[in-house]
DNA sequence: TTGTAGGCGTTATCAT
DNA sequence: ATGATAACGCCTACAA
């Protein structure tokens, strides 16, 4: 235990007067400060400071001793406090909106991974908003004013316009993943081509003998599905098909469970389903299972994504696959040059889907 | 457009050096702080900081006026300043760890969201890490450091010391979800009854007539391994079975299928197979299914935790539900309550488990 | 190579 | 009811 006298100034009757600070190891240290080390150190604040930012600005002895200090009180520098002074918090934010039956959806997990891994390279560090969580939007706005992101990568669903309003006035760059925005070309957006994967997946459906093809989407009018919707429709016309049904409903493997009930009064006249996604094609076959219908015997069931666990349905699904790490990469480097300011040549990237063929068609 | 003309002084000629600055629309406006609003308001900062923190101390003319050039100025406070000075953050955090095949594991999904959904009541926002990203740690740490995590809700899979440690020193509550600490009852932890419900499994296998039964289980040494292979090991002495067998794999999908690999070699003296968790159920089904064995004719197979996934496998997964939901609420309320010094009587809370019996048993 | 002064945007404290 | 001042912890700019 220490015991720091501090003699102040003479009182009237000329007896000392004394202050007396106590600190211990049992006393709950203080979190320390730049201030302390630098005490410690008996170098300027500004000495600590280049140590941490600069070292090769100091000399060897000072950094040595500098860094023994830090060392022993453990000292770790307030990143709010470089941050209110103007620097980068090298962070760059997801902005994702989770689903019902999973907290972030099987697709875009992936395609987050693959974006992290890239922007890793650059020592950017990421954190995931989920906007479906109202509070959670009102941090993600708070850290953008802020200044703790310098970089967003929005994922398709969770496009809404007084958030790229927050971002434009706090100059932070973004890039958006999932749907396209060919009328809006300031924006840049990563996307998978949804009417040649449709075309794609209908074609197949089709030259293997499908004639009477329905068409299970979600409710909305996001480019990917009018594009998905697009393709089905051309294909049956050019392939002078009579058969055409669309069904819509939520898309969840709820929603494809509902929409299998619709598909179950027809089923005798249904060569396949097409589904907007893995996740409500694996709610149609569960149910259309349930009612009794083989897959893909009666009818045969294809999907779009390719999410992890379309391998592991009974029988294993067919689908379009989404390059979703592809995907992820790309916007992490397009959002790289954004930050750097270096030029982009493409705002609206394209991926191509391949069609996996497995056990449901 | 304004033209704003500043003379200055005379030159060695006798005429007006002049400076023109121009400030338009066009130009990109600086974000307003807390200054300008109160210079537009004609007031003192102090005053601007009393109308948006205690508006109750200022006269309403007051207010009235702050409030028109707050919103001229579409002027945000900075949180960080905020927090420099002191105040919380109002967020709570959660830390994750992703599988691989999954982002975040379906089975915590629920679990976060009816932890945000109770922390929400006390207008406190949620924030998730990723500890398998590297980066990841290290921004949490930074945000620990700073002040902007008031809590932390750790879960299953996450627990490090270092990390531990991070909270310890900056005075942040935490709670831990997933599995117990009976041994360290400093920790709160909420977990399910692991020792409960896989007896409950196994009573149910071998009362519906199964002798042989196989127990895949991941790697590790967690209690909640521990405890469910103990179960499994009690409940066959208990009933005096002869057969037994652990087979430890990784815990995902894929694990499921390679452990199945080795299931199939004795298929023929199997009639059950007991899994540590629903992911790897699915795996076993599925390689066992691609193998020609019969679910559950010729194998039956029991998952643990009941993810959203498990009643849309073929057969549907029979399996011990955890309750996330209760456990996510439960986490929520301990740590309100640490996070304002209530008093906590239980630090380590069961939460009771469920059998669903579906169609692969 | 090192140090001093001042400020980032906010609020606590004290004064009026 | 309102304002002046200092401080939170760090870094930029300049000076020595």
């Amino acid at each position: 235990m220490d015991i720091t006298v501090n003699s102040t100034h003479l009182n009237s009757c000329g007896v000392n007067a004394i202050m007396i600070s106590i600190s211990s190891e049992e006393m709950p240290m203080k979190k320390p400060t730049i201030k302390i080390i630098a005490k410690d150190a008996g170098v300027s604040e500004m000495t600590v400071s280049r140590v941490i930012n600069n070292p090769e600005l100091v000399s060897e002895a000072t950094v040595k001793k500098v860094l023994k200090s830090m060392e022993k009180y453990n000292y770790k520098p307030k990143m709010i406090a470089k941050i209110l002074k103007g620097r980068k918090s090298k962070t760059v934010g997801f902005l994702i909106s989770s689903r019902q039956e999973f907290y972030i959806s099987p697709f875009y997990g992936e395609c987050i991974r693959s974006a992290a891994t890239a922007l890793k390279d650059f020592s950017l560090r990421t954190l995931s908003f989920n906007l479906l969580d109202t509070l959670s939007k009102s941090l993600f706005v708070d850290y953008a004013n802020s200044g703790l992101l310098d970089g967003m990568i929005i994922f398709e669903g969770t496009f809404q316009e007084d958030i790229t309003e927050v971002l434009r006035v706090n100059n932070i760059p973004f890039v958006y993943v999932g749907e396209t925005f060919q009328e809006n070309s300031d924006i840049v957006s990563i996307s998978s081509d949804s009417y040649e994967g449709a075309r794609k997946g209908m074609k197949y459906l089709i030259d293997t003998g499908s004639k009477n093809i329905c068409f299970v989407t979600g409710t909305g009018s996001k480019p990917s599905y009018i594009h998905r919707k697009q393709a089905y429709l051309d294909a049956i016309s050019e392939a002078n098909l009579e058969y055409q049904n669309v069904i819509e409903t939520e898309r969840s493997m709820m929603g494809g469970m509902l929409a299998a009930e619709k598909l179950i009064k027809q089923k005798e006249e249904i060569n396949a389903v097409f589904c907007f996604c893995d996740v409500i094609a694996i709610g149609v076959i569960k149910r259309l299972q349930e009612r009794g219908v083989a897959i893909p015997k009666e009818i045969r069931v294809l999907g779009f994504d390719n999410i992890p666990f379309a391998k592991y349905t009974t029988p294993a699904l067919t689908t379009i696959a989404q390059d979703t790490e592809k995907m992820g990469m790309i916007a992490a480097n397009s959002l790289l040059k954004l930050m750097f300011n270096e030029p982009l040549e493409n705002t609206n990237i394209i991926v191509p889907t391949e069609l996996i063929i497995r056990e449901s068609t």
